[in-house]
DNA sequence: CTGTAGATCACTAGTCATAGGTATGTTGAC
DNA sequence: GTCAACATACCTATGACTAGTGATCTACAG
């Protein structure tokens, strides 16, 4: 019989930690070397072993679990680490992946388990939630799409991002630019209302069509993507 | 009453095109305009419809479906073409995607349903199995590593600012960092004690001390202030 | 031991936001 | 003149947020 696969598992919420540890343990082909719940010990661990597998949140009390990733290379490159994590925001599929996350899937996703996630790794494969395809797949279509003009763009210092996102924001009419910025300087649609001579009534049907036209359900998305795309001043 | 979205389908085989037809129009969203087996037929559909969704195959017997993608650019850029097939290589994936696929879903994918699909297109969304995920990923992968000065350094160097805000910023408890994070994200409140596991009741309280300190009202003021202090990354 | 800070939970009342609709008037393009 | 896009306005559920208040528990410093 050959030796298990080792685990080590880096995640701060309690159940989360003890179910990926569960599944772990209670597997055949893995064994799980640690279960730690703060970046210090995470580091500690990594130090102490070096695992096949790293599961790791990115939401931890003392600080961006990502980081651990570039801690993996050079001596302790043989970790492959894999994110699992509740956020689903193409902002931080993307550092994840830049920083070189071989995998990323969703906490409580029923289409992809902790053990096939873990299988799918020591097969070279990425093991992935389905949501987060689709956020990799709309970036990827950027990348492709942005590097066929090399047609400089002196102008923007807004990060050059998503076509697909940018055509987002620009579909946005002149009026519910004006719009946007005010939900993303944090009034409310009253307040705008007032703030613009128009109904409160309005108001709301502005921001109705914004998160249509942004892809987003609540303001702090709309405002997020706001600054994202240089609508709004962010210094 | 609005419009019901509409949708083409193309698709060889008999048995996959029924069902194909038979999801699209048993949806109150949705209607079928034709259903076609060969590209040809394809063609002249989309000549005389264009619809929202275009549901194509890759495989059929007089060419590739996926020169139809290339066919809707211009004039019927409105539909967005999402590849249904049994091919999950990356060659055909890669070839899909650069030619402008929406989406990418394998048929009899548990995972990902056609409505799923539909409805993920509407919002904007790239719907795509996970399998098909994993080459995107690796990919990708590639594409960053070889070109990879441009990739940002995500180290942050936040403005300093007013010292007084800092403080305030300072003087969150990780815990409500934590919290603060995930606000900024979007995420609800109710969302928010699922994720942590904790009462509804803590996480306001958590959003209210977190007002307190901060000097703010609202959620979009605490996530602006969040992003500005670097307590969030804004990729 | 006592006080303080942090995290937790609870309830209520009032306000706001979001998601469905529907509808009207203006403008500018074809 | 018709059509499409835009801005405007209204209505109604339902759910989410905010503010105020009070309370328990733990851990730790003094």
């Amino acid at each position: 019989m050959q030796n298990k696969f080792s685990v080590v598992v880096l995640e701060d919420e309690l159940t989360t930690r003890e179910r990926l540890v569960r599944v772990i343990t209670s597997s055949e082909q893995f064994t799980c070397l640690a279960a730690c719940e703060t970046l210090a010990a995470g580091r500690r661990a990594l130090d102490e072993f070096t695992p096949d597998i790293l599961l790791l949140d990115i939401d931890l009390p003392d600080g961006n679990g990502l980081e651990l990733i570039s801690y993996l290379e050079g001596e302790r490159a043989k970790t492959k680490p894999v994110v699992v994590t509740v956020f689903e925001d193409s902002r931080h599929v993307m550092e994840a992946i830049s920083v070189g996350a071989a995998g990323y899937v969703l906490k409580d996703d029923p289409s992809i388990s902790i053990e096939q996630a873990l299988l799918m790794i020591l097969e070279g494969g990425a093991p992935i939630s389905p949501a987060i395809a689709r956020q990799i797949l709309l970036k990827f279509k950027d990348t492709q799409a942005t590097s066929d003009d090399a047609t400089d763009e002196l102008s923007s210092e807004v990060a050059e991002d998503a076509p697909e996102e940018h055509k987002k924001i620009e579909s946005l009419t002149p009026r519910e630019r004006e719009i946007l910025v005010m939900v993303s300087d944090g009034f409310t649609d009253k307040e705008i209302a007032r703030e613009k001579n128009i109904s409160y009534y309005t108001v709301t049907t502005h921001v109705k069509r914004i998160y249509q036209k942004l892809s987003v359900k609540t303001r702090v998305e709309a405002a997020r993507q706001a600054i994202k795309h240089g609508i709004i001043a962010q210094t």
